[in-house]
DNA sequence: GTGGTCTAGACCACA
DNA sequence: GTGGTCTAGACCACC
């Protein structure tokens, strides 16, 4: 489990463990069926309680990315390719249309924000 | 003033005065030297306590937008257009920053990224 | 607030928490805007942890029966009268279909599972 | 045996061994005298732990329907067909005032339960 | 005052 | 070993 967790990161500790996941899953990196590692386990890695891993996995568990059963261990659930790139669209659509519509409101023009976006990604293009 | 807040918003009241004085005063709504209502006029105004205004305007204080002078009131500084202009695009360019970097480590290529944004743009653009 | 728990109930503390909140907003005892009591107050009052409770709203919150705001508390959200009974059938259905269920793979009849509810619901008109 | 277990099904493993042979038991398909497979038998064939069928087996004894000797085996123990019977509406009723209480405190008017209730059994009825 | 997050322990049921 | 629940504290941001 590559997951890096840090207290300065303004998002809670739980956050951040459940969003590294699911990039994870939604990306293939994690495949269906891959069992996670135990919560204790987790919590130890990351030096953090297991009630923090274990709300992580929980809200995992209510987004439908894994399945959870008592006594055995928590796995990924099994996603059609199709959809993994739904949720990952739509999840990408919800964290853009606040930044858009605050940028909007802020009085940046169609102009302006289309530009800097595109600055944005000319950026990380260059660095992969 | 035209502020509107709800404790719907998920942002912090005293961030959501914040953010429409700074929007005003960057697309000029506000002259430079403009008086802003007194803190208890506009605690009163939007049914909210005295200690959320103020937080507000020392926020708007600190990032140098607005000054405060005791006994007297809070002023809208004098900023040439070219500041202005300056500090609206790095304002927005830190909101869309955020979302992209964020979008981008979900995995989300860059052409699914600069489409998602055109599309909400045109939006945008369609409402006005 | 009416609630009462018991560790001895199989159910979870939470739960039982849940449950009868739930069933209190759905009957219309908790009208919509009601605000429900701190989750220190109730947790003193139920001689349980803050958690415990915590966990209890997270839960209603997540279900769309009340609306928690930061700082200010818990209220019960504003559901139609037909939004209200609607959820109260789906909830009713959900744990009788499982007992039925349950009833059926054990081979008794549909007689014989009619004939008990039938006697179990006059005993229950009685007592009223 | 014809028995199925999954660690989807929120049940405990050991509870749906023991639900279905106790069904198989009361309805007669396992008749009195009739050896149950072995433990290490049964948990080779289920794929699952030893410990687990013990434990089914345990419930089964305690509940007066096996009788183990050891060394030797497991065997159906000898019930009248109206002990059965008995046994069998009991187990029924348990499950189904459970669900019944639980609905009616909720706020289910007895009318809708009768509803419910009847509108499940005809589906059963129907898919036979 | 409110809720949001986190810790470091504990006990239980299940496999 | 696993997860599920619970406790009794703590610190923080917000109102």
């Amino acid at each position: 489990m590559n997951i890096l967790i840090s207290s300065q990161n303004p998002s809670p500790l739980y956050q951040q463990i459940v969003d590294q996941i699911q990039r994870q899953i939604l990306c293939g990196e994690l495949a269906p069926g891959t069992a996670l590692p135990s919560i204790r386990e987790l919590a130890r890695d990351l030096l953090t309680s297991v009630i923090t891993v274990k709300r992580a996995y929980m809200e995992l568990e209510r987004s439908g990315l894994i399945i959870t059963r008592s006594g055995v261990g928590s796995f990924v659930v099994d996603l059609k390719d199709s959809d993994r790139k739904k949720v990952l669209e739509q999840e990408g659509r919800l964290v853009l249309q606040a930044a858009v519509d605050k940028a909007w409101s802020m009085g940046l023009s169609a102009a302006t924000i289309r530009s800097l976006v595109a600055s944005m990604l000319s950026e990380k293009e260059l660095e992969e």
